[in-house]
RNA sequence: GGCCCUAUCGUCUAGCCUGGUCCAGGACGUCCGCUUCUCAGGCAGAAAACACCGGUUCGAAUCCGGUUAGGGCUACCA
């Protein structure tokens, strides 16, 4: 049985590369059956916060990746003392303490192996080689390098007595079962210190296989920052990304379906193969995430959309308490096609929910360009005596005075669209007129020209 | 610095394992045309890549070596 786990630190919110590396961790587990595990990680007493596991709970929910079991370090440290006592136990060649934390003699216990390698054996990499010796060379310090090239031990028990994350990691991957690693890439090079771990802890027959997913970098080919812009999944939430859409987005880093591009998560699940997982990193592009958005809302029922744009309309003050459903359903339904993300339903519809519009002075430079005031008063005083403000109507009422006057649709429509919404683009002239409402509708017409 | 990973259009990628079917396919973006009252959409096109140098081979995007470039690790962070 696979079972598989994500496992944040909560020393922030979720972020795009966390997301990835959860949502392979779940499409795997799905895919083969298995189990998906969430742990928080927790053992950083100084940074860990409840505010940021309860934020990376609720990302997690908002994609949709459900978990089958939970657990948090914190709750785990009498499980992680043992261990490390039980190290201490087997003397100073395994483990040994020092400054108040223990440590694991990396030395001693290489020493002892019959090979000075350790391999990992990566799904998605291959073999990997990793000679002892180098391991964990003597970095640099104050600019110079110590040219030494000896292991260092590696502390497991800090001397606030949390674990670090690799013991951590070891004990709980072991005795929770888990049979595939699914992490980014910038573990791999820690894997073989934790390999010595599992054998350390008489857990060399749990070592897990192995899979480090290429990384995930921003825009400019940099390691996602801050300074990046948005990081976080909730910012992406925020924007007005449908979750569908952002992991839609998101498995598409790294990995393949086919010549298809919009694939729901259910559907990619059962397609997804841990082989077929790409080793090279990729760049997080805002515009196909877009576009994706895009495809998902224009598939978006109405409903569904509403009750994510209400709210939002009611942030901006574009509705009150009480509101008009139906009339925003339909508005929704003109413009879904046209949006890629759901704020620009605010500032591409926003003309219907304000009494008054601004026009720009160049928008007023147009209008006056070509007068069509006689025009419009007709239209207006036309369409002030229908009994019925629908499509049809407004499109008949329109064509007839067109068709009068002796001019082109063309020369009437454009001045209109502008007049209704302050702006030059949008859904069909009549059907905006219907959504607008009779009373706005000829009110605009009327003082377009006056102000 | 040391160790490790990676390298196909601007970007995400298919192809690479099992060399020839690839003068390299799809998507986003860009540009162009058609459709419509505008925009969007839809439809139809275009430009755009095997990092470099060697080797193996009748033949290399595919295999091997090196170079270069990018990334990661090198914490009592995870």
């Amino acid at each position: 049985m696979v079972k598989v786990r994500f496992a944040p630190s909560p020393t922030g919110n979720l972020h795009i590369g966390g997301a990835r590396t959860a949502l392979f961790n779940w499409m795997y587990a799905k895919a083969q059956g298995g189990q998906f595990v969430l742990r928080v990680e927790d053992t950083d007493l100084e940074r860990s916060k409840p505010e940021y596991e309860a934020e990376i709970m609720n990302s997690m929910a908002w994609l949709g990746l459900t978990w089958d079991e939970f657990y948090k370090q914190s709750d785990r440290f009498a499980i992680y003392k043992e261990q490390a006592e039980k190290l201490l136990g087997q003397g100073e060649e395994v483990a040994y303490k020092k400054d108040g934390a223990i440590f694991l003699n990396i030395k001693a216990l290489s020493r002892r192996r019959p090979k000075q390698e350790i391999f990992v054996d990566d799904l998605i990499r291959g073999r990997v080689q990793f000679d002892l010796m180098f391991l964990y060379s003597e970095h640099e310090k104050d600019g110079v390098v110590s040219g030494e090239k000896e292991l260092r031990d590696e502390v497991l028990v800090k001397s606030d007595g949390a674990p670090t994350y690799s013991f951590a990691c070891v004990i709980d991957d072991a005795m929770m079962g888990i049979t595939h690693v699914i992490r980014g890439e910038d573990h791999l090079t820690n894997t073989p210190k934790q390999v010595l771990m599992y054998e350390a802890l008489g857990f060399g027959d749990k070592v897990p296989k192995f899979a480090h997913l290429p990384m995930i970098m921003g825009e400019d080919g940099t390691r996602m920052s801050k300074r990046h812009g948005a990081t976080a999944v909730s910012d992406y939430r925020k924007m007005g990304f449908l979750p569908e859409a952002l992991v839609n987005y998101l498995m598409l880093l790294g990995w393949s379906p086919g010549n298809e591009e919009i694939l729901p998560l259910k559907n990619a699940c059962t397609k997804f193969s841990i082989k077929k997982v790409n080793k090279s990193a990729a760049q997080f592009g805002m515009e196909k995430l877009r576009w994706i958005n895009a495809q998902y809302i224009k598939k978006a029922d109405v409903l569904t959309l509403t009750d994510l744009i209400v709210p939002m309309l009611k942030d901006a003050g574009l509705i009150g308490e009480t509101y008009d459903r139906g009339r925003i359903e339909v508005a929704i339904g003109l413009f879904k096609g046209r949006m890629s993300t759901l704020p620009d339903f605010l500032e591409r519809a926003g003309f219907l929910f304000t009494k008054d519009i601004s026009l720009t002075d160049e928008m007023k430079a147009e209008l006056a360009a070509k007068d069509m005031s006689a025009a419009f008063a007709l239209l207006a005083d036309r369409l002030a005596q229908a009994t019925v403000f629908d499509i049809a109507t407004t499109e008949k009422v329109f064509r007839d005075l067109v068709a009068e006057l002796g001019i082109a649709s063309g020369e009437l429509v454009h001045p209109v669209r502008l007049a209704l919404s302050a702006s030059a683009i949008g859904p069909g002239l009549f059907e905006t007129m219907a959504v607008l409402g009779k009373d706005l509708t000829v009110a605009r017409l009327r003082s377009a020209y006056l102000k």
